[in-house]
Order: C-alpha cells, then structure tokens, then sequence
DNA sequence: CGACTAATACTTTTT
DNA sequence: GTATTAGTCG
C-alpha cells in the first residue's frame, strides 16, 4: 500500500523487522529483540508513530520499564520524534505501582497516602522487632523469602506457599505477622508495589474499569525479567486479551536469552509462554546486530545455544570484520590484573582511551584485585554500582529522621533515630513508647485527646515523662527536635519549591543533620575512620534541594530516593567524563556497550558458580551471554589457575562455559599461556612457578564438598625444617608436617619467639615458606 | 546503657 | 580479607 518512498524519515530509518513490529496491530504483540538490535529505537519509535499516525491519545499509552534510566531514555527518545509523548504514562513496574496506589490508597486500610517505601534492610529491622527471638540475620533470610513470595503473587494464606517454601508453616506464620506489623507502620515494601494494585483492580470492578478505560496501549520493556506478580498485574491492566475483546493492545519486548533475575523472582516462562497465554500473539524477531562484530556474536552464540528451552533466536553481525576473542590463561589474579592492564594500554597506544574498556566480573568482591593495583599503574578506573550511596548507615539515618517526619507510624525510622546520635534513650525506653503508641485505647482516658494510633512523635511525648534520667531528656529533645521540623516543614506547605523560587528541602535537611548532632557525630567518625560519611550527608542535602521545603516536596524527594538508587551517583562529584576504566558486574552490564571487555574470572566455581546444571547453570549461561555482547570490537576472556577469595587461596579449573567455545572461534592471547590445569583442554602445566601454600579443591566455602586431596598437596613446599615466614608472629621453622584427609596437609611451626603454632596451610595466606 | 571484643558469613540486586 | 552483628563486660 504505502510505498517506502512515502515513509517519514524516523520510519524509513527502520530496517523491514523493525518497521513490521513498529506498524503492528491488532492482537498482542511479542518483540523478541537480541542484544544490540534497536530495540529501545523500535519502542520508541512505535510510541511516536501510534500518537502521530494512530492517533491514539498520549495519555492512554503505559509504557513500564524495569529502570529509571530505561524509563527516561524511553521518554526522551519518543518525545524527540513526537513531542506529544512527553503526556504517556512511561515508568518503572514499580514507580507506575507507587502512582497507582497513592492515588487509591483509600482502598487499602491503614495505609498512609504519603508511604514510604521499605527496603530489604528496612524490612529485616520489621520482622526482628516484630519476633525477637530470631536472630537479625535470621529475619534478613525470612524476610527474602517473604519477598520472594510476593514476586510470585503469594498470599500468607496461598495453598501454593506449601509447595514453595521447605517449611510451609512457619512461612506462613512469619509471613503473616510480618504483613500485620508492615500494615501498622501505613509502609509497604517493593512487592506491595505490585501486589496491592493487582488485589485492587481483581476486586474492584469499578477500579478496574476506569483504568481500564485509560491505558489502552500497554508496551512492557525487557519483558524477560518480569515476576509472576508483574505478569498478574499486566493481565489485569490490559483486561480481556484477544482481538475484539476489548483489553488494551499489548505490545512485550524482550530477550529470553538476557533473563538473568532469577533468583529475585523474574520468570523466564513470562516470555516464553506469552505466545500461548495471549492467543493471536504476533512474534517479530529482531536479529541484526548493529553493535559486535560477528566473530563476538558466534561466540556468544556457541554459548548460549546449550540451553534448552529458549524461543531461538540467532544474531547476525551488521559491521564486518574484527578479529577472534582472545583467551588468557593465567596464573592467578595479579595476572589477571596485570593482563587488563595490557588490554587498557593497548586500547590507548591504538588511539582509543581508558573509558573504552570495561572490566566484568560476576560478584562485586572481585573489583578488588583491581582496585588495588590500578592506581599504582596511573589507571584511573571507576567502579560501577558497588557501595549504593542510599544504603550507607549515615544516609539512611538521615532519611529514616525524613521518613519519620513525613509518617509517624513509621516503626523502622523511628527506632533507626531516636537515638542516634546516642541521647541515652535505650531499647528499654523505645520498647515503653513502641507500647504506648499501640496499646488499645484506654477505655478510662479522655477519648478525644488521645492521638491517632501509632503517632510515635506523640507517644515518645506522652511517656517522656513518665521515664527518668537521661532517657527522659533525650526523647524529650528528640520529640522537641522533630516537632520543629515538622512545624517547619508544614509551614512551607504548599510552597512553589526552589524551581519557582521557593524554599528549597535542602534547607531543612541541613538543619536536622545539624541538630539531631549526626553532623557532629560522623565529623568525630570521619577523622577516625577516614571515612567520607560527612560529605555524603552533604550530598543528601544537596539532592534534596531540587525539592520544595514542604510535606508535599518531601514525600516526591523519599519517593524518587527509593524508587531510584541511582539518584545520588548523577549528583555525586563523579563525573561521567572523567576518563576511566570501567569496573562492573556481568549484571550490571545489561544495556550497556564498550568498544573492549574484558571477561574476567572464568572459573568452575567462580563462574559459574555451580555446575549441578539445571535452570541455575542456564542463567549463569545467559549471564555469559549477556556479558559476551557488551562488546563492540574486542573481548577478552580470563581464567585463573589460582584465585584468593575469602582470604583463602584457591587452585581453580577453567570454567566450563570455556570448553562450550570451539577452538576455532577464539584464540590464546599474546605469550600469557600460564594457566595449565590437569585435564584441561588448553594445555599441560608447565614447569612448577615456585613453592608458594596452596591446597587443591574448589571453591566450596565452609559446606563445601570435601576437597578432593590433589597432586597440589603431594607437590606442596611443606616438610619438616624448612624455614618460614608468618605475617603476625615472625620468622621460625615447620617442626612436623602431617596430612590430612580433608584439609591438606597441618604444619607445625616453632617460632623465634619460642611460639608453636599449627597451620592447615590451605586456610591462611599468612604463612609463607621463607624466602632467601 | 554503651563501648568493646568475638563470632559469623560471604552471589548476582533494575525496584 | 572484610563487614556486620551478637554478646559480654565495665
């Protein structure tokens, strides 16, 4: 019909897969886009030609993303092309759940329209006040199960939690209390975010309805990583599914290859089954990569290819050319530190620069290594997403005090702050205010005073009296304090806010750090410590000034902290600019590209972690996959025959993910041929590289399976008489060596000192065979 | 009540 | 090795 000579240029930019899935309509839509493939371009685009060419109103088009910053990009890119999108509804699952249940918190009893939103930490600190006789870390665990449980929908009273859960019952039960004591704070936590509203619109017809009514294009980025309760929430906003049912259009984007959430709930059969759940499903597959060369994709692809159950889906390259992956076998971590560095150098002698080059890594403690040696080497790096300002101890208390001011009943703030700085009020006095502000109302007292239940401002002021000492005085300052800032807060109510020329919330933040002496206390901390808690404080003021001094300003800025964790790192002195290395987690990558990445830390046990197959091991492969098409022009992948971890040495085998690359599509990096373990593919070991403690077996951690006793300990440096070195207790020499069946061999050492000491060398990296 | 020491754990983490 | 937390002592 339409010629493509008649195609409007953000149209005609479009390859033929990218326009069929931009003019799509009628029944539902899946867009299966690979890594690199245009995706975020074809949902944007798809957003600006349905309110240009369709039609359709900006209003009644949610788009839901998984980030903030997916959220932005998708806003900012539409507009770009049709200013009208600016009006469409494009959030996070969760930000678009906060909206919602604000606007409805009337629907749920107990719950304060100005909730704030708890965090893992938050909720543990719930559930250990709520059953004490668990122990802290204890209710960390439980509570993650609980969260778990609301990803998939799970109700306390569900039947389903028996097949979940090892021990139903006590689920049950935790779950249960936790509920009531969450509901009395007026709170919610992430999950609530998703489960309230759907509970709304399942039982409220009218509700459902209206909103119904509104959203009548639903569009669902990396689809893939969606829980059973998002998928829940989705079916009952978009209604009856089907073409000519009336439901909305509903248009899911995503990658099964790229599914890497598992273990917090998302669930891969969302995408896979779509296609079944909504009949009439439309599939288009995005396959062109714009972003690696090929010789990358096949790579990526070899890997990935093992797991069963995908919808298939194979990348091919748009850019020719490029050279094959390159493998770096080597000894240990110093090696691996010292081999990114080549990588690093190299970039830059080819004209590139150090911000092309990001390093990857499965867990966080892995930066390490890096972050030690780089600075001594001039390589200036930055670590992605490792220490989360929001989660540091002075910046949560400065938010619990905010938090508290905004609501409260808000059990976990108070307790956080009301005495920190220390102001002697203890648990006993916090226990005795906790009980007044829940106890039922007294029957015999004057009915018309008495506060709202659970107002912990106005119990604290109640009981002050009744204690003594120096628990009597600091409640009493903490009430006067809070008071004040409240006062001061409500005076600024309905304030334009600093954009319009009012008073900015900054201001106020920086008096309650003043005066509640947590400035004071962390100016004493940090000259200890060395630490920086002081400025961080400063940079929680600084965020808040974008906000009015006022409850309304206040609870947008809680809202916006908690909904968006990567708030502070925007404002924070880091500069984007800055030319670095990038230092990240495999996950952390997803969405990302660079010119170079390094791979590091192939290794069984390491990554992946486990090797007992099933679902576990395909995610990590989708881990790999994704960190795979990160790359742009080079990868690098590293393996360590020996890694610390835990303070402990480890001697490592290759990952398997290694062996599922064939030879031909990767090559051995440049004269760094170190790593050769027995049995592996890619070499024999060479000559001995010197005595040093080690024993054999895998990274297994304390429950580890029992370390199988390898050659390592046959070849080890230990006999009697040989002189040592430890690190705390000196020089001295092995009196005996005796082998063990798990543990590797134990050394008896007789120190200068005339100390005797037994090591299981295995375990400590303090002990070493002397040296010269 | 609070400061110290000892025990314990320790993937990944968009929200 | 490092961080956090539980428990004990003054």
């Amino acid at each position: 019909m339409t010629g493509a000579a008649a195609l409007p240029p953000y149209l005609a930019a479009l390859n033929p897969e990218q326009l069929e899935a931009v003019r799509h309509e009628g029944g539902s839509l899946l867009i299966l886009a690979g890594a690199g493939s245009g995706k975020t371009r074809v949902v944007t685009t798809k957003i600006a030609y349905l309110v240009r060419e369709r039609g359709v109103a900006p209003e009644s088009i949610l788009a839901v993303t998984f980030t903030n910053k997916a959220a932005k990009e998708m806003r900012d890119r539409a507009a770009a092309i049709e200013p009208r999108c600016e009006r469409a509804v494009i959030r996070t699952f969760h930000s678009f759940g906060a909206w919602f249940l604000r606007r409805n918190a009337q629907a749920f009893p107990g719950l304060d329209p100005r909730f704030v939103i708890y965090d893992d930490d938050d909720q543990a600190t719930l559930l250990h006040a709520a059953m004490p006789h668990y122990a802290r870390s204890e209710c960390s665990r439980m509570v993650q199960a609980i969260s778990r449980a609301k990803d998939y929908g799970l109700e306390p009273d569900s039947p389903d939690l028996s097949e979940a859960f090892a021990d139903p019952e006590l689920m049950r039960r935790v779950y249960a209390t936790y509920e009531e004591r969450l509901r009395r704070t007026g709170n919610v936590d992430f999950g609530d975010l998703i489960r309230l509203p759907a509970r709304l619109l399942r039982e409220d017809e009218a509700v459902a309805l209206r909103t119904r009514q509104r959203f009548r294009v639903i569009l669902v980025d990396e689809y893939q990583d969606s829980n059973v309760a998002q998928f829940e929430l989705l079916r009952l906003l978009a209604g009856p599914a089907g073409p000519g049912a009336g439901g909305a259009y509903l248009c899911v984007v995503g990658d099964d290859d790229q599914s890497i959430y598992r273990f917090r709930g998302a669930e891969v059969r969302n995408i896979l089954d779509f296609p079944s759940i909504f009949p009439g499903t439309s599939i288009v597959r995005l396959e062109r990569n714009y972003r690696s060369f090929q010789s990358i994709l096949d790579v990526a692809h070899q890997v990935v290819s093992r797991n069963s159950g995908r919808l298939g889906k194979e990348l091919r390259a748009e850019r020719a050319g490029g050279s094959r992956p390159k493998l770096a076998l080597l000894a240990d971590q110093d090696a691996e530190v010292e081999y990114c560095a080549r990588v690093c150098a190299r970039r830059i002698k080819e004209g590139g620069r150090l911000s092309d080059v990001a390093i990857l890594y499965r867990t966080n403690a892995q930066s390490l290594s890096f972050e030690k040696e780089f600075p001594r080497r001039g390589i200036a790096y930055r670590v992605v997403g490792a220490l989360r300002f929001y989660e540091r101890e002075e910046v949560k208390d400065a938010l619990a005090y905010l938090s508290l001011l905004s609501n409260p009943r808000d059990e976990v703030a108070f307790k956080r702050v009301a005495n920190k700085p220390a102001r002697g009020v203890g648990d006993a006095s916090l226990e005795i205010v906790l009980e007044a502000a829940f106890a039922p109302p007294d029957p015999g007292a004057e009915d018309d005073a008495a506060p709202p239940p659970g107002d912990l401002l106005a119990a604290s002021a109640r009981v002050a009296d009744s204690l003594k000492g120096r628990a009597r005085s600091g409640l009493a300052s903490f009430v006067a304090l809070a008071r004040r800032l409240v006062a001061e807060l409500e005076a600024g109510s309905g304030s334009p806010g600093p954009a319009a020329g009012g008073a900015a919330l900054g201001e106020l933040v920086q008096v309650l750090v003043e005066d509640s002496g947590l400035a004071e206390y962390h100016r004493s901390q940090d000259e200890v410590a060395g630490t920086q808690k002081l400025a961080n404080l400063d940079e929680l003021v600084n965020a808040a000034s974008l906000y009015a001094k006022s409850p309304e300003g206040l609870a947008e800025f809680l809202e916006a902290v908690e909904l968006d964790r990567s708030l502070a790192t925007a404002a924070s002195g880091e500069s984007e600019a800055a030319d670095a290395v990038t230092l990240i987690t495999m996950h952390n990558t997803k969405g990302l590209e660079f010119p170079v990445v390094v791979v590091t830390g192939l290794e069984q046990g390491l990554f992946p972690r486990e090797d007992e197959g099933g679902e576990e091991l395909e995610e990590q492969r989708r881990l790999f996959y994704v960190a795979i098409t990160r790359a742009k022009d080079e990868l690098h992948l590293t393996s360590c025959t020996f890694r610390r971890l835990h303070g402990r040495l480890f001697e490592t085998e290759p990952s398997r993910f290694l062996s599922e690359i064939s030879k031909d599509s990767i090559e051995p990096a440049d004269k760094v041929a170190q790593r050769a373990a027995p049995g592996s593919p890619y070499g024999s070991r060479p000559g001995s590289s010197g005595p040093r403690p080690y024993g054999g077996g895998s990274y297994g951690g304390t429950r580890g399976r029992a370390a199988a006793a390898g050659p390592a300990e046959d070849r080890g440096p230990w006999r009697a008489g040989l002189g040592v070195y430890h690190e705390d207790y000196g020089s001295g020499y092995v009196l005996s060596v005796s082998p063990s069946p798990s543990s590797g061999p134990l050394v008896v050492v007789r120190f200068e000192t005339g100390k005797e000491a037994r090591f299981f060398p295995r375990f400590t990296t303090k002990l070493e065979p002397q040296r010269g």
